[in-house]
RNA sequence: GGCCCGUUCGUCUAGUGGCCAAGGACGCUGCCCUCUCAAGGCAGAGAUCGCGGGUUCGAAUCCCGCACGGGCUACCA
């Protein structure tokens, strides 16, 4: 885990070039070893001050969850520190806009209890936090590195990038920029403009030397800056790139940490280069391994379910997710999993995230579900399953007067709280208790053992029962029930089982008893003298 | 191709040089409970710690090499 640089190359000293400065400053070769994680104490890349995070999507469509575990952990970070959250929407690539996607990372976000300290909606003293919305600020950084010749001006057509690029492929080099640009006369440059061709701006390489940045989760990474090109940092929409928006905010938004996917890590160099050219301070980076499919690729649609918002549509509970989601990637040190966010923001550091990348396991998640729900206070439950019922279309529930009769759904509930794993799975488990009429498969009321006659005796019986008992619950339900069953002669299965395909038309409930008191006398005596009517009519 | 990141049961993970012939959880199997299904309890199968070298009295843990997997290599993020 704690790595300290691995590779170390010496800078040059002599250099006279503008982009001198944005090499290490220092000949940096001693390694800052990450945390040493014994006791908490001393060194741990664990912030100890108030931090400053955010999160960064694009407007592109829905919030992955891997976005959102990376929400969650600076959502935890910053209660834990007494810091602040920001939501910032960056949207600098006009083409790949969807409309609506603002709104439902912001639904996503607040379903899982993640609210923003700032962000659309929630003004702070940093905005406006939509990037679009922020291009002359993007410009003023621009023109600042302009004016210190750190950046430059560049007409190259997309074509000739292309044909560069297919031309250093073909010659086995490393396809890049190769700064045709960099000193062409200001003429020139203005000429194209006059003339309207595209120009964008580029960032100027140091072109050697070392480039090292702090990586909370993996210790200090270096790369060799001669491998880095001449990169756009202003595009000719006037739409800065990802790379100098991301700097600029995080500088003028004041974050202390900046926490994102691993994927970042090869542009990392970039934004630091940036940080430099610009004079900022670069942030404590922390790269978060990727999240799988089951097929060990980057989690996705083609996976099934990918998106916040399906995870809620699928009747997971928001405190379900969060806990799961945390621990891909994160384990508090102890055997334990099931903990609210409270001890989550408790117990998570960054010392614990892990850097090597985490199937996402729905299985897992579909358990963890049923434990929260099995938690659940029956009218916290109760709450939250109503909406499933109240728009649930499929028979019985297309025909069920609106509005559903909560406190009959809330008698019900303990009866099949403990089966539920997903909130959607509940007009399934009640649709029994609101069937009108029940069309039970004659062969499977002929339980193992018994014949047709058997079986209409006992249900025959059962039906004088249940019309007899009094009261209608379980507990004396079961004392006549069973005492039936020793009087005919057979196993109390058998019985119980009959009368429970009788009742539901189906092989699987809850407890007979509770399904019987549940469902109320009448139509349990209706649909007992309707099965036995199937079992006497002809095969 | 180049650069970067990663590698402990099927999966999530514990492990920070001796307490590890590797612990927990999901899943799986069996048993118990039991009117079915769940839930719960108990038991079990499942990891030569990617491979090979080294350092050390001792390595899953430290070092080197290799292999494999993934990511990046855009006027996308």
């Amino acid at each position: 885990m704690g790595r300290s640089e691995r590779k170390c190359t010496r800078s040059p000293t002599t250099c006279f070039e503008p982009a001198e400065n944005l090499v290490n400053r220092t000949n940096n070769c001693g390694p800052v070893p990450r945390a040493n994680l014994g006791s908490m104490t001393t060194n741990s890349v664990h912030p100890s001050k108030p931090v400053r995070v955010r999160l960064a999507p694009s407007p592109t469509g829905a919030l992955h969850v891997g976005t959102l575990r990376t929400a969650i952990y600076n959502w935890v970070l910053a209660r834990q520190t007494g810091g602040q959250f920001l939501l910032r929407i960056e949207d600098t690539d006009q083409e790949r806009l969807v409309p609506g996607s603002i709104e439902q990372i912001q639904e996503s976000l607040r379903w899982l209890g993640l609210e923003w300290d700032e962000g659309p909606g929630k003004d702070g003293p940093h905005g406006p936090y939509i990037q679009s919305e922020r291009l002359q600020i993007y410009q003023a950084a621009t023109k600042r590195l302009l004016d210190s010749s750190l950046a430059y001006e560049c007409d190259c057509s997309p074509e000739r990038l292309t044909m560069l690029r297919e031309r250093q492929k073909a010659q086995g080099l490393p396809p890049g920029y190769d700064n045709r640009c960099r000193s062409r006369p200001g003429e020139e440059l203005r000429e194209s403009r006059e003339r309207g061709v595209p120009i964008v701006v580029r960032l100027k390489s140091p072109g050697h030397g070392d480039v090292t940045f702090r990586d909370a989760v993996r210790g200090d990474i270096t790369f060799d800056s001669s491998k880095i090109q001449d990169f756009v940092i202003m595009k000719s929409d006037g739409f800065p790139t990802y790379h100098l928006a991301h700097v600029v905010d995080d500088h003028e938004m004041r974050i202390t940490h900046v926490l994102r996917g691993d994927e970042w890590i090869p542009t990392s160099p970039l934004h630091v280069l940036i940080h430099r050219a610009l004079g900022y301070e670069v942030p404590v980076y922390v790269h978060l391994p990727l999240l799988l499919g089951k097929d060990k690729t980057k989690l996705s649609k083609r996976h099934g379910a990918a998106s916040a918002l399906e995870y809620r549509d699928l009747g997971y509970l928001p405190d379900a997710v969060f806990n799961f989601l945390a621990l891909l990637g994160w384990s508090p040190g102890e055997d334990i999993e099931i903990m609210s966010r409270e001890e989550i923001v408790r117990r998570f550091t960054l010392d614990r995230v892990n850097d090597s990348p985490a199937v996402f396991d729905s299985e897992k998640l579909e358990w963890m579900n049923g434990v929260y729900i099995r938690q659940m206070p029956l009218d916290a439950l109760t709450d939250d399953i109503m909406p499933w019922l109240e728009k649930a279309i499929t028979p019985p529930w297309n025909r069920v007067q609106r509005p559903i009769d909560r406190t009959r759904v809330r008698a019900l509930i303990p009866m099949i709280q403990e089966r539920l794993k997903r909130l959607a799975e509940a007009p399934d488990l009640l649709a029994i208790f609101f069937e009108e009429e029940v069309m039970p498969d004659r062969n499977s009321i002929i339980q193992k053992g018994m014949d047709v006659a058997a079986t209409t005796k006992a249900l025959t019986e059962a039906h004088a029962l249940a019309k007899s008992t009094q009261p209608f619950e379980p507990e004396p339900l079961e004392i006549v029930f069973r005492a039936l069953a020793e009087q005919l002669g057979i196993k109390p299965g058998q019985l119980f089982g009959s009368i429970r395909v009788a009742i539901t038309a189906r092989s699987v409930a809850p407890p007979l008893f509770h399904t019987m008191s549940g469902l109320g006398r009448d139509r349990v005596i209706t649909r007992l003298d309707k099965a036995i009517r199937t079992l006497e009519s002809a095969p």
